[in-house]
DNA sequence: CAGATGGGATGATGCTGATCATCCTATAGA
DNA sequence: TCTATAGGATGATCAGCATCATCCCATCTG
């Protein structure tokens, strides 16, 4: 073959990433194949041989951004010298950073309405990565027992999800700002 | 002229209330006009007899959605004798009820991801309900001063958002019923 | 250097959906 | 009963997009 055998799959991944950033930006019904492609410096027709269906791309980018913002959100935990994990966690991603850059951040926070309404075998395919999802996040979490924990990480991310949605439909940086501080005041102040 | 003159009136209003309906269930891209006209028993050509373009049907229909929802908790909260208005908001948005109807909850969980992506003159149009939203929720919201209430309405709203968006990518009834009893519990001791 | 191979480009095809011009028809009012 | 009128239906147009057949060409192998 012309090319070093792994060429494909670095093509394929970096298709999977760009995609991944452009789904959490534009969501999945307003990602086009074509869209992906060009930002890829590709063209669309060639996408086939490297995807079975643009659902199996959703899926893969999907599986991307949740590695993406876990990977990052672990991180901040891991470097919180001073302070306790899940806090560094709350700051990092109720951040104006994250607020005012989608396709960088959590694609529940950009995405979960849509991923409620896919069909049955594309939701079937995500919930997989939102369990491991959760379970990357559970040692960071405050509590003692597992059950405590994981408590823990559905109020705490349930209230970042739905902050960031809120402070993404305000069209100025300080009212944003205003309802990404009242959510961290809150989390930060109830465990 | 051959109709009584509400006519008109009256099947624009019933256009709208099916629309954000759909809107609610299928997300604002996932909403075709011609879908809408068959819900109301008509066909997709008389639409623009009604509707200057689908965004106008769009924003009015989110505003006949957060209408919807606001006197839905509104009636919840006055009728919660024995409790706190703000109290039996947040039992009923975080019902299994609404979880598996979103067509009928609030706009915000269905939507929100969308709302953000709408261009700037949509979002304008919508701004102002969801400050209307807030608005009419304040009274029940615990907290002694209004930017006290303020802050309860942002953090209790975004926990129940983030909640039910969660919940609602979950396949069985039991896992969803434990997401929202977590958000119900950990908002019901918060405040 | 020649030939084979497969990644990528070009260019259909067909569907969905927004928008609109035009036609049809029921009925208020004479 | 007759006519004007406007709400609603039909059908066309046009654009966006997923999918795919086919072609091209770079380069690895011999």
């Amino acid at each position: 073959m012309r090319y070093q055998p792994e060429h494909k799959a670095e093509v394929h991944q970096k298709i999977v990433k760009d995609a991944s950033r452009r789904v959490r930006a534009e969501g999945l019904t307003g990602t086009a194949v074509a869209a992906v492609m060009r930002d890829t410096g590709l063209t669309h027709g060639g996408f086939y041989k490297h995807f079975g269906s643009k659902d199996e791309l959703l899926v893969e980018s999907l599986r991307e951004a949740f590695r993406d913002i876990a990977d990052k959100l672990a991180r901040a935990a891991e470097q919180s010298h001073a302070e306790t994990p899940w806090k560094a966690i709350v700051k990092t991603y109720l951040s104006l950073e994250y607020c005012d850059h989608a396709e960088r951040g959590c694609p529940l926070t950009a995405l979960a309405p849509e991923m409620a309404r896919v069909d049955k075998k594309m939701r079937s395919q995500i919930l997989p990565e939102l369990v491991n999802y959760k379970n990357r996040m559970l040692p960071f979490m405050p509590g003692l027992r597992t059950a405590d924990r994981e408590r823990a990480f559905f109020s705490i991310f349930s209230t970042m999800i739905g902050a960031m949605e809120i402070a993404r439909m305000l069209p100025e940086s300080s009212m944003r700002e205003k309802v990404l501080a009242s959510a961290r005041d809150f989390l930060l102040h109830s465990f």
